[in-house]
RNA sequence: GGGCGCGUAGCUCAAUGGCAGAGCAGUAGCCUUUUAAGCUAUUGGUUACAGGUUCGAGUCCUGUCGCGCUCACCA
């Protein structure tokens, strides 16, 4: 056996013995090519074909894949690979292929293995399209098992015993997730077409796919603690960006009109259901549009995105229909507040009578949080879990919002919408503030209230943030949303971690 | 970070404080149309880790690690 520093478990020698058995024998164990003709289902829908006409010639094909499952039943082996498009059943008998040949199979493949098989296509018995194997070898020997998992089709409805369940071993173990779990290969695939439709949506829309800095020597663009990383050469100091938002509208002053990004932002916070330390933004900014048009937009890609990753806008998440085609509910956050908390937010103009208010309702509080945080706790505590179909709140207080735009004539609250699904906060969006005297007077407030209280995000003061504005920045509305949020959503998932291959974990010491 | 729950064979799970078990997988066989194939035999355990209580601990207690749910946090 070779020298190594894993400690392999006992199956895992049996493995390693007929792994030294295979290449004794003369068989490498990992060639360096396949030469498959067919896939899967691709073979089986040949034969179907072929099976159609009368005369035609029997299909022959090579096949790849994993085994996952073999009856051995002494000159006659059954077995199923799987490839990437489905399985497809193997037929070996040793009138085909030998005693030699049927005897290194039933001794030394295993489950799990990758193998190639050539043969012709034909119906067994039972009916099943299989192939008739005339030879076959290893393309790659799997050492460790995997997860056992057995299927039993029942009235067509297939059955999995005993199937790798454990979330720990799922998440930090994904590879084997994937190989035993195929409804998790059909949640990623669901992913990627949902990535590809807001990116078809956005690109119809002549908007400019850009990418930004992720190491940035200053964060912003949201209300988050930062991953902070340290530039040997340079002795610097850098920030894993927390948003996007400051260097898509630097773009909007060098006249790119619209702009968006489809990346990774990164904030230090609490991980749970619907939060990752990583997790993957959609921002667009768009020139000469405000925040009406933003939400119309809102609507119509969400809804896009629906029609084209599920075919209809009538969805089910978690047992609860939801309808995603416009027009969506839209609530102006006083009027919310007044009707769902029953709470008068005119009545209440600083933190102290709002706090009374939420007490004299029965809410918690936090004696320390500004009235913008408690407005913020009202929306998350009563109005947000009462979205379960699509809505658009908006108009929010102005201090928890220093990059949008005041409402005319109402200079506390400004022009920014957050919308929900499900239940779920599934994005944010506001006219942008594009005046550089007073975006400057809202960093500097911002300021005051982290040294009024320590507990506080500190936003730094982005200088070049400003001047790019005081360049001269277009009206322009702007939009963030949360695309494995909307993916939970559209596969119908209720965790973060369940559309993110690799989640994070805390560290094992075995690992 | 707080509260609650969980951690037993490769996987899924049992085990009143009293001999650590089952199914599947594995191993050795029988078996030429099976599909959770079947039949016979059989291997496999630091019960997450470290302590403690007890004649005796998978089980009770304390601590640590990890996971889940939840609360807090999260514009």
């Amino acid at each position: 056996m070779a020298d190594t520093e894993h400690n392999y478990s006992p199956l895992e020698q049996t493995r390693l013995e007929k792994l030294e058995r295979l290449r004794a024998a003369g068989h490498e164990p990992y060639p360096p090519r396949a030469t498959r003709t067919h896939t899967s289902r691709a073979a089986i829908a040949a034969f179907e074909t072929a099976e159609g006409k009368q005369g035609s010639d029997p299909v022959r094909a090579t096949l790849a894949g994993r085994i996952r499952s073999t009856r051995l039943m002494g000159k006659l082996v059954f077995a199923h690979i799987e490839d990437g498009e489905g399985r497809v059943q193997l037929f070996l008998r040793s009138n085909d292929v030998g005693d030699d040949a049927l005897d290194l199979f039933k001794k030394e493949f295993d489950l799990g293995d990758f193998v190639e098989a050539s043969g012709e296509m034909f119906r067994t018995k039972t009916g099943e399209a299989s192939l008739k194997v005339e030879s076959f070898r290893m393309l790659a020997k799997a050492i460790t098992p995997l997860p056992a998992a057995k299927d039993e089709e029942i009235d067509g409805e297939i059955v999995r015993h005993a199937a790798l369940t454990d979330p720990e071993t799922r998440y930090r173990q994904r590879y084997a997730d994937l190989a035993v779990n195929p409804q998790v290969r059909e949640v990623f695939k669901t992913r990627a077409a949902v990535v590809r439709a807001l990116r078809q949506f956005l690109d119809d829309r002549d908007f400019l796919e850009v990418e930004t800095p992720i190491l940035q020597p200053l964060y912003g663009g949201a209300a988050a603690r930062p991953f902070v990383t340290h530039h040997n050469q340079l002795h610097q100091d850098l920030y894993l960006r927390i948003s996007f938002e400051l260097y898509l509208k630097r773009l909007l002053v060098g006249g790119l009109e619209r702009v968006y990004e489809i990346g990774r932002d990164f904030r230090n916070e609490g991980v749970d259901r619907t939060h990752n330390p990583e997790f993957t933004q959609l921002e667009f900014y768009m020139a000469y549009a405000d925040y009406h048009d933003v939400m119309a937009m809102t609507e119509q890609m969400v809804a896009h995105a629906a029609q084209q990753v599920l075919g209809t806008t009538s969805i089910a998440f978690q047992g609860q229909a939801v309808e995603l085609a416009p027009p969506w509910r839209r609530m102006d956050l006083k009027e919310g507040i007044q009707e769902l908390a029953g709470i008068d937010l005119d009545a209440c103009q600083d933190a102290a009578s709002l706090a009374a208010a939420m007490k004299a309702k029965g809410l918690a509080v936090d004696p320390k949080a500004p009235r913008g945080k408690l407005i913020d706790a009202i929306i998350g505590d009563v109005l947000q879990p009462t979205f379960q179909q699509p809505t658009i709140l908006f108009n929010y207080p102005r201090d928890i919002s220093p990059l949008a735009k005041n409402v005319p004539g109402d200079p506390a609250t400004v022009e920014r919408f957050e919308f929900f699904i499900a239940t779920m906060e599934m994005g944010n969006a506001f006219t942008e503030l594009n005046d550089p005297l007073e975006q400057e007077q809202r960093f500097l407030e911002m300021g005051r209230a982290y040294d009024a209280d320590k507990d506080e995000d500190f936003q730094p003061l982005d200088e070049d943030y400003l001047r790019a504005m005081r360049y001269g920045m277009p009206p322009n509305g702007g939009f963030g949303l949360g695309v494995d949020r909307l993916t939970m959503l559209l596969a119908d998932q209720p965790n973060i971690r369940e559309v993110m291959l690799f989640p994070h974990l805390r560290s094992r010491e075995d690992e």
